[in-house]
DNA sequence: CTGATCTTGTGAAACGAGTCACAAGATCAC
DNA sequence: GTGATCTTGTGACTCGTTTCACAAGATCAG
């Protein structure tokens, strides 16, 4: 594989550089140094020119940056400047909430389905319109609806299985949230959220510093 | 501030060590070495060594560790002996289902009030039964439920400013779900899980290896 | 054109995390 | 007790990331 040299540490914070310039351009600036951005959004200059050096060079030496120049080109870098369709598998809770929610139906990708095994949820529609479909109809879907990206909220039990189906179904990108280690196949891009380890950072924290 | 020493990527292994353990005791096993663990779950032997040295000497020479004394002692250091009480800000989609969300009710947390600023919302419950108040009752509640978490999940605009409630109410420790960074005063954790971040990042990836 | 002032892009230094390799300690068979 | 066999805990090393510091390039006033 070739792991493309760039470390996610970087295209992570490249994703908070973009949503800096898109309070900048709400607050109508139009050039921005690396020094006033650290600043402004408690960063550090050197590490975002670094990071951006990484790409090309996009900034004006002795001027900075024109902020919307630089927006075009991070949503270039990060693959933003086209839609992508993406999928729910698991339509419990945090399945349903997540096809609802409001930032990831917005600047380049859209949920298009959910999906569950269980037939009595097949056929209905979460809240905000999106439909259920059937396990067994996911290779279809994903292919009809060129969905390029999964978001698993099933539970932990099931999820090397569903991360089987998912690859299966030719999907190359796979958002996990379930609390589980898993294991892909070379090819895929596998993200794991889990919301339990977070907590219990948090309780760690809390018993090290004050109440017990 | 005291920084512990010890870094979050420690603790969060931690916690993924503890539920291998958990896996271990459903199977019986009463004896492990780092080696076997490390093997079985895809991990590093010397690490989990190091990470454990961090707080003690929990395993024997020649042997490996107890599983149930090593379970033991993590979820004393995690400070998961006694249960935590938590609160979750904002009863939209993502705050609805993440107060009835399976794994966030379980093994040391418990989630006791939802928040709101919608009086339409208030004096109702999520599905799951967890009722929502209005925003104003945080101090109180906080107070007379003795939480000691708070759940972030209102939209990014109000981020701010809701983080300042929940300190000004008592609570050290935060976990937000909205996409902005925050500023938190010292002796507040923060940990934020930004979902469109992960998003972004995947579209990296997709865009770098294979389908444009 | 010249000097003053910015700000980028980048090699070098500092730092932190992960891996390796082995001495020290424990067990067991005989 | 002795030797063989494990496995921990840890100092030394490697690797990757972050920070520092400055030369090179750009602008502008006069």
């Amino acid at each position: 594989m070739r792991g493309s040299g760039i470390s996610d540490l970087t295209t992570e914070r490249l994703s908070v550089y973009l949503r800096c310039l898109d309070d900048l351009i709400k607050s109508d600036v139009e050039t921005v140094s690396s020094q006033t951005l650290a600043e402004r959004y408690h960063l550090n200059s050197a590490q975002i020119r670094k990071d951006l050096a990484c790409f090309g060079e996009f900034g004006v030496r002795g001027v900075g940056y024109v902020v919307a120049d630089l927006k075009k080109n991070l949503m270039r870098i990060l693959g933003l400047t086209r839609n992508r369709n993406v999928v729910i598998v698991g339509a419990g809770n945090l399945g349903m909430a997540l096809a609802d929610y409001a930032g990831f139906n917005r600047e380049g990708f859209s949920i298009v389905a959910l999906f569950d095994s269980n037939p009595s949820k097949v056929g209905r529609t979460s809240r905000g319109g999106v439909p259920i479909h059937h396990m067994r109809s996911l290779p279809g879907v994903v292919r009809r609806r060129k969905a390029s990206i999964a978001v698993l909220a099933v539970p932990a039990a099931a999820a090397q299985q569903t991360l089987s189906r998912v690859e299966r179904a030719g999907i190359k990108a796979v958002l996990n949230f379930a609390p589980t280690r898993l294991k892909a196949r070379a090819g895929l891009t596998l993200k794991g959220v889990d919301l339990k380890i977070q907590l219990e950072n948090l309780a760690f924290h809390l018993s090290r510093s004050g109440g017990t």
